[in-house]
DNA sequence: TAAAAATACTCCATAGGTATTTTAT
DNA sequence: ATAAAATACCTATGGAGTATTTTTA
């Protein structure tokens, strides 16, 4: 059975006359004849009782016909389908982000004018350490993670970078240097500080130690977070200090002070990780309105 | 586009190689890729990226795959449906029956019998007037009618008789007659008739009046009542006799006594009456049950 | 290099056309 | 007598085959 079938039945079942049936199909009646009866002898069923002098459908004919109908509507929907997905319009994109990245605003922008431009598509978010989120994008678990680099292995791998975020000083309530309007990164050398476990954040990490290096000293470090909240939270208990990305201010907890750094400016990074060989519009398209939105806050 | 296009990219979809889903379906690999090649013409949209070495569907090809697999489910689903309508499994019945018929005991029994053996057919119930009956089966709005004959106009009807029904007199309950075991039509010259329309139930009415000319009289015919239970509403509330067929018993409002007639029985005659060119499996099935109802009552 | 898809052709099955007959009213 | 479906026969499109080349890992 072809869909042929299905179509010319349709329409001797509609006109209940093969000339004219015919005539809408654009071919002639014997061939159209001849298709419906080897649609019946297919099924094994008369599908149309050609016993009277007007045609008539017969029981598993009126059945036949209504499900032709659905059956054909069906694959108009299954084109229009494949035409939206193709454009991108319709799919699933499997965004992952650091932890770090989950405070920029420019991640939650480019998320919601993503929604907003593709209402169709489903977004699933997840957070994994960045060492992770390599492995995930490469391994087809996920199809952009919003990271900071350098990522622990970059191959197969495209960074598009959206953001070089300044890094602040951040300091318990009570500290020396908390009314500070800002302060020189070589002020920090006699101070304890929380960091990382250089393993799951190389980046921030050697991006801070090298600094200080710069600055002529090495970071005492006083304590290890897993999470940068935690860092913030172990500010926040006077356990040291931390250098974090300035849009870090976005979490209070209890009394923390960001301090803007003097002198030559240090940056944390933001951007778009994606497979280099990604062919999926839906998440190109992603992809694209993370740079429009970081676009449209730079401007 | 065909089906065929469908269960070969389905195939392809599967395999995700050409060469096994060719073998699958018993081609050769290059009219396979052609066929693809054409359907993802057809659609402007690519279906499969073949850039890599294993080849592996785009994202309108996952969506497309998806349609393809239920559009080719729903058509085996539709086979199937024609099918059953052929052996009248599926569908309809519209049954009419004329207010006397309905209190017949192997109407009732018929109905419960076709819907055991038939569950998935939708049965529709109507009554009508035994003139309107004939007409709504010749023009199509009923399929099948439990009617007393003779029927105004047969032409184009067959009528099958299921039963002949004694008729029995009713007469108030506290009538000369009410404790006798059995009457004599001659008895009842004398009474007051309450019979229905002649227009309405001829059948009936016929067979009542000449058999009481038959006896040598002629019935007085005190009132007229359009439905057969309003009759013996009338007898019960003592505006004078009737004769009805015996499973009118079935109905006893207040204090009506139902006599059987001795002499020569009277019957009223019972049967399905439909059109004699139905060719419904569904309605031809019903008709078979009915029947075989009527032989399982007898025997 | 090996495995798989694409290309180039050949062939033939069958969808579709034309002419005509049969059927039902 | 007429309208419509069925039959008979023919044509040619395109689906499928074989042989070969190209591509990619």
């Amino acid at each position: 059975m072809e869909l042929r079938h299905l179509r010319y039945f349709l329409a001797v079942a509609e006109e209940l006359n093969f000339t004219r049936a015919a005539r809408r199909l654009n071919i002639s009646q014997p061939p159209l004849t001849q298709q419906i009866r080897s649609l019946e002898a297919e099924l094994a069923v008369a599908l149309i009782d050609r016993s009277t002098y007007r045609i008539a459908l017969t029981d598993a004919g009126r059945v036949f016909a209504a499900e032709a109908a659905r059956i054909l509507a069906q694959v108009r929907n299954a084109v229009r389908l494949a035409r939206s997905a193709a454009k991108g319009a319709i799919g699933r994109v499997r965004v992952g982000f650091t932890e770090s990245a989950s405070f920029n605003p420019l991640v939650t922008s480019a998320l919601r004018a993503f929604r907003a431009a593709y209402p169709e598509v489903e977004v699933s978010l997840e957070e994994h350490p960045s060492t992770e989120l390599a492995m995930e994008l490469r391994e087809g678990r996920l199809d952009v993670g919003f990271v900071r680099p350098p990522l622990r292995e970059e191959r197969g791998l495209t960074f598009d970078l959206l953001e070089k975020e300044p890094l602040v000083a951040a300091v318990p309530g009570g500290h020396r240097l908390a009314r500070r309007r800002s302060v020189a990164l070589k002020e920090l050398s006699g101070e304890t500080f929380i960091l990382y476990p250089r393993a799951v954040r190389p980046g921030l990490v050697d991006e801070v130690v090298s600094a200080c290096e710069s600055a002529g000293f090495t970071p005492r470090v006083g304590q290890h977070a897993p999470q940068l909240s935690s860092t913030i939270n172990l500010v926040a208990a006077s356990l040291g200090i931390s250098i974090v990305p300035a849009s870090m201010r976005s979490l209070q907890p209890g009394t923390v002070v960001y301090v803007p750094l003097s002198g030559k400016p240090l940056h944390a990074l933001l951007g778009a990780a994606y497979r280099v060989d990604e062919r999926s519009s839906v998440v190109l398209n992603f992809i694209e309105q993370a740079r429009a939105a970081c676009g449209r806050r730079a401007g």
